[in-house]
DNA sequence: TTGCGTGCAAAGGTTTTGCATGGCA
DNA sequence: TGCCATGCAAAACCTTTGCACGCAA
């Protein structure tokens, strides 16, 4: 039987869940949630974060992405209570200076829609990362022809 | 100014195609590959498997997947011909069993010229790929329900 | 008091890189 | 001949783990 174990609620758990809470929206990667509560003044172990975040994840309270295997992977908040209706987010990685632009569009949640009715396919967002280059590295390289 | 380089034919390139098109419909590591061709008596280096490696990806000869950041990324032999065709195909990978899917269609293509128009960015189907549960997997589930 | 959480340092494993040499075209 | 490719070893990188101590409940 799965014992669910018990959450303390640590300093580390409530800044970690603070930072992450103030970040909705954005990607962040635990080096980024380390730096920053230090900088804050709150320190808080880099093993714990990682600990902390697993631990959210699978509390359904934080997205996990992993891009790449090189690049740290990311988190996002999600929220404590809403684990059905959550806005779909999309990642585009560019291949050129590595960034990584995540977007809320409609029109790409049709299209998970449409691999479900068309193909019988289920997507998973989280996983699903589209390759390519983006606007700045494109002009970019316009600009040097 | 298209910098397109130009590839080598060598000993190393040509064994690892074809290691990789003799487990087409498999998924490979570059240490699967590295340690077969050494035990074939057909040594290869560590870090040319990885160079090569990427340029097949970069080709779109061969399709990389991540599972994890702490597992090795896999790889698998999709065509050489592929992305000369006009057609544009697209990947799905099943999570679950691990199975790939082609498929062409146009409402897909369609999201390359939405993420263009609207989000300025140039997507290159050769490295996209979509992950999710195919329609196998997920009868399968709900059966176990 | 129990046992989960924390922090440090070290390990773990994959992928990348520097540099001199080799080899295709 | 020019330039890409290779190989080795070392580095880089993120993440996990061992262990002793701290702390929530």
């Amino acid at each position: 039987m799965s014992t669910t174990r018990l959450t303390y609620r640590t300093r580390q758990r409530e800044i970690l869940l603070q930072y992450l809470k103030s970040m909705a929206g954005n990607h962040v990667t635990a080096q980024d949630a380390a730096e920053y509560l230090k900088a804050q003044g709150s320190t808080i172990g880099q093993s714990t974060v990682y600990r902390q975040l697993e631990k959210l994840v699978d509390e359904g309270v934080v997205s996990k992405y992993i891009i790449d295997q090189n690049t740290p992977a990311c988190f996002e908040y999600i929220g404590e209570d809403s684990h059905e209706a959550e806005e779909v987010c999309f990642h585009c990685k560019c291949e050129r200076c590595g960034r990584l632009i995540h977007m809320h569009c409609d029109e790409l949640e049709g299209i998970a829609a449409h691999l479900l009715e068309e193909h019988h396919f289920r997507l998973n967002p989280l996983r699903t990362v589209f390759y390519g280059i983006c606007e700045a590295c494109q002009k970019q390289a316009a600009g040097k022809q």
